[in-house]
DNA sequence: GTAGGGATTGCCATCATGGGAAGGTCAAGG
DNA sequence: CCTTGACCTTCCCATGATGGCAATCCCTAC
């Protein structure tokens, strides 16, 4: 199978594919007499791991670590869960932040009468002179 | 009041302030006979309204047109609300897009043993060969 | 004069991803 | 045999906001 089939097959670009070969989270595989990769049905089923870790919003050196426990059958299922639980953590922390952002946006945007006029308590709050550092 | 006050009195860093100079978010300042570039309390307001708007998530494009309808005198807070009201929009779809990684990843996470077993449900999930596309 | 702190510019790096150029390979069909 | 088209290869460039570093200059204080 080479690149294309394989990135067709897992849903990684072939740009991926050879960028993540290139950073060593995948090794190089064989090549062909004319210097085509050529990649199995198991590489396939990686690729399609690291997609999905991706997918699921894990940071590369987490996928790589995700990988290598997969890849390990001694390995501990308490490891895996450390690094997810890890991840889910600072999920909750962006999204927290994100939502800050939006209640704030949310209550300035109620407050705001969006008409004609220039008075604007989006603006207000954005020329304001508080401290929006303060919590 | 030189880049290193200015950067102190508005909570932008002087390399950053420099960087808005250069892509044109804020105007090249006037310079002292030493080069050295010099900023109005004027000027430290509107770093502080981008820092603001940066730290509320608005993007530098939304920032620049945030800032722009500051300046105009003759707005319509229409115009201030759309952009705030796109950007809420944006935040609440960012939002549930890792709303929804985390519920899936909680699942998993609950469903694990996190021992020293290997069996690990987070691992056959990311390794399933389900369509996580399909949605 | 010298030390220190601040300013200037410019270059490099991030991180995951895409775009594109220049050139090799291969199969099908005239 | 030659062309066309669809692959593949490598290499370089760009993103966006930010930090870091280096060389050089300026000013003030001792």
């Amino acid at each position: 199978m080479n690149i294309g089939e394989a990135s067709r097959a897992s849903g990684v670009s072939a740009k991926m594919i050879r960028y993540y070969e290139s950073i060593g989270l995948i090794r190089a595989p064989l090549r062909t007499g004319n210097n085509y990769r050529v990649y199995s049905t198991e590489d396939v089923h990686r690729l399609r791991f690291i997609r999905r870790a991706r997918d699921l919003g894990f940071s590369m050196p987490e996928t790589e670590a995700l990988l290598a426990l997969w890849q390990d059958r001694t390995r501990s299922s308490a490891d895996v869960r450390a690094i997810a639980v890890q991840h889910v953590a600072d999920l909750e922390k962006r999204i927290a932040e994100m939502q800050a952002m939006t209640d704030t946006l949310r209550h300035l945007v109620h407050c705001c009468s969006g008409d004609d006029r220039p008075d604007c308590p989006i603006l207000n709050d954005l020329a304001n002179q508080r401290d929006h550092h303060g919590h």
